[in-house]
DNA sequence: GACGATTCTCAAAGCGCTTTGGCAGACCGA
DNA sequence: TCGGTCTGCCAAAGCGCTTTGAGAATCGTC
């Protein structure tokens, strides 16, 4: 059922359907009424092609997810930021648009999506530091958000992000309270943004507390359950071990777990971890109470957000850049504690 | 750059230029050649939403996640099975169309894709025990295949799937010929249709060797770490506890751990698991040798194929139902051992 | 040199919608 | 009664592409 058939049906030109069913002003109440009535029976809606061939809008936003090409790894954050998102579009009536691209040809999918005209504006995950993205899609001239933000970057974009400086901040002041002083970092991939912000709030905190950071104590990779177990295995292992693991995931942290159990060491008691938590759907951090203590932002509240954000910017061109700087909160559970005394 | 543009430039009209650009064998190569160097040269590409509404092709691929409506979680197995899918669709020249959608109005994001028109078909995910998405989708007449399959479903459709029961069967034997009596499963929700197989592989082994199932050991819900946790904390209580568990994803796997050393137990020694593993990038079973020994199929690969099949069930569309049974393969680890003594 | 076959190119219709510009009729005040 | 303003509707153009049906040019053949 397509509107000529429909206006048929009526005894109606197409004009006065279409406009009675996009809600212009210029038509009766009671033809209105019929016109909807009729839709609704028949079953019509608009083929979304035509419309947006019309319209020039696509009604859809592309997501552009890398994938990092030496480990092939996905980041499992996606499906929940993913899942956050695609709340905001559906109520919008927004479709969602994913490409997964190994980050070379991250541009071209950009520039393909400009011409090809199928999104009326992008979400940018993971942005590096000084990421040539922003810059590229400015002069594509496609509209677009960030989830993060890129340090260096000196163009003007809109973004959302956490507040990784201040929650890695906070996350190291806690154990240094506690009266830990050699603090290992198991960060993620420091070229992404989000680790460098994170990294620099560790090294504030220690500064602060008059600590050099030990280059020994600070590794930066994949976040993966791997990665904290070789790293915390490793770090246990030297000869003045750390007495506190600040990691960048739970997955991260799960592998510390395993390293610390393995040497028979007992955490939250001989050993103590934060981790920082994406309050992922299907990782949660414990049910009742936290197994680690750990600094929370849920990355599907900021999928919401960012979706909200990218379509009021594109609903109205004029406004300046958006942004929006979400605080992470820190919730102490099972796995830190006092240091242990040197035996 | 339009395609008028474009042909304005050549001194040729849009059909011809049309034509050379979609290997249309009636143009002069050297006019192809011509052609495609300036279309390179401008930049030009298609308009979607044009083309689309000219041949009636979306060129792209629609998939419904369905978000568990009680409990809100996304299965971490998409990302990956969308990674997968996504080398297929962005080879073939396709979009991926996601719709994140509460379980309940799945039927009428279906019909709004066909009306719409916005893909050439679906992937349906997660499908349940006699699954009502089958007889809609055929109905509405939207190409489509299951990432799984749908027991009782008496109409023919396209699948792809791991043989979930074999792979049970094959788990359970392995624990039982290591001498395990009283094994618990940690199933995933028992209205997916794999959990069911997956049960139903598990009790014939045992019945094969002669075990009544307990039903004190079998355990299903949502495939958390938690869930894990909380099962084995609770079965290991028993006053006749298990010896070895067989769960359902390695985030179980890991919940049961954590139990299991709560419990000042060891893993593969007092206490022997058994999990399958769906291979996610982010999730690896250890990365030399694995942790837990598992039954793995790669859900990003089956993403791949099942990208592939539906590809060509559109492309020719009188083809019979296309299916593809994978087979999960065994490898032992270090969670798994021969029966401990009773003491 | 005429003619059909072949090769290359084109004008125009059509895909399903929105939107511009306009037209008939009702209504009102003068 | 007449001109003007609203109200409610419509015909037709246009979005950027594909595809049909046909015409011009070239060629080989008798």
């Amino acid at each position: 059922m397509n509107l000529k058939q429909l206006s048929e049906k009526l005894g109606l030109s197409q004009t006065t359907v279409s406009r009675a069913l996009n809600g212009y002003p210029e038509v009766n109440e009671e033809t209105r009424r019929r016109v909807v009535e009729a839709a609704r029976q028949y079953d019509y809606r608009p083929n979304a092609r035509a419309k947006g061939l019309a319209t020039g809008r696509a009604m859809a936003i592309g997501h552009v997810i890398p994938i990092s090409a030496k480990f092939e790894i996905v980041n499992p954050i996606f499906a929940d930021f993913i899942a956050g998102a695609g709340e905001s579009y559906s109520k919008a009536g927004y479709d969602m648009l994913i490409s997964v691209v190994r980050n070379d040809d991250e541009e071209r999918v950009y520039r393909d999506m400009k011409s090809k005209g199928n999104v009326d504006g992008v979400i940018v995950h993971s942005p590096r530091l000084n990421d040539s993205r922003i810059g590229q899609l400015h002069e594509i001239g496609l509209p677009f958000l960030v989830h993060g933000r890129s340090s260096g970057c000196d163009i003007g974009y809109s973004w959302i992000d956490v507040n990784n400086r201040r929650a890695f901040e906070r996350a190291t002041r806690f154990l240094l309270d506690l009266g830990h002083r050699r603090i290992a970092l198991l960060n993620g991939p420091e070229m992404m943004d989000f680790a460098i912000r994170r990294r620099a709030g560790f090294e504030n905190a220690l500064h602060d507390a008059g600590i050099d950071p030990d280059p020994a104590l600070m590794h930066s990779a994949e976040m993966t359950e791997g990665f904290g177990h070789r790293a915390a295995t490793e770090a246990l292992a030297l000869p003045e071990p750390p007495t506190a693991f600040l990691v960048a995931s739970i997955l991260i942290a799960i592998g510390v777990r395993r390293a610390i159990e393995e040497s028979h060491l007992t955490m939250g008691r001989d050993i103590s971890v934060v981790t920082y938590d994406d309050d992922l759907s299907y990782l949660r951090n414990g049910d009742d109470i936290p197994i680690f203590t750990a600094v929370r932002s849920s990355v599907r509240e900021a999928g919401r957000l960012a979706a909200e954000m990218l379509l009021s910017a594109i609903a109205d061109p004029g406004l300046p850049h958006l942004d929006r700087l979400l605080e992470a909160e820190l919730t102490v559970g099972q796995s830190t504690g006092p240091v242990a005394v040197r035996s």
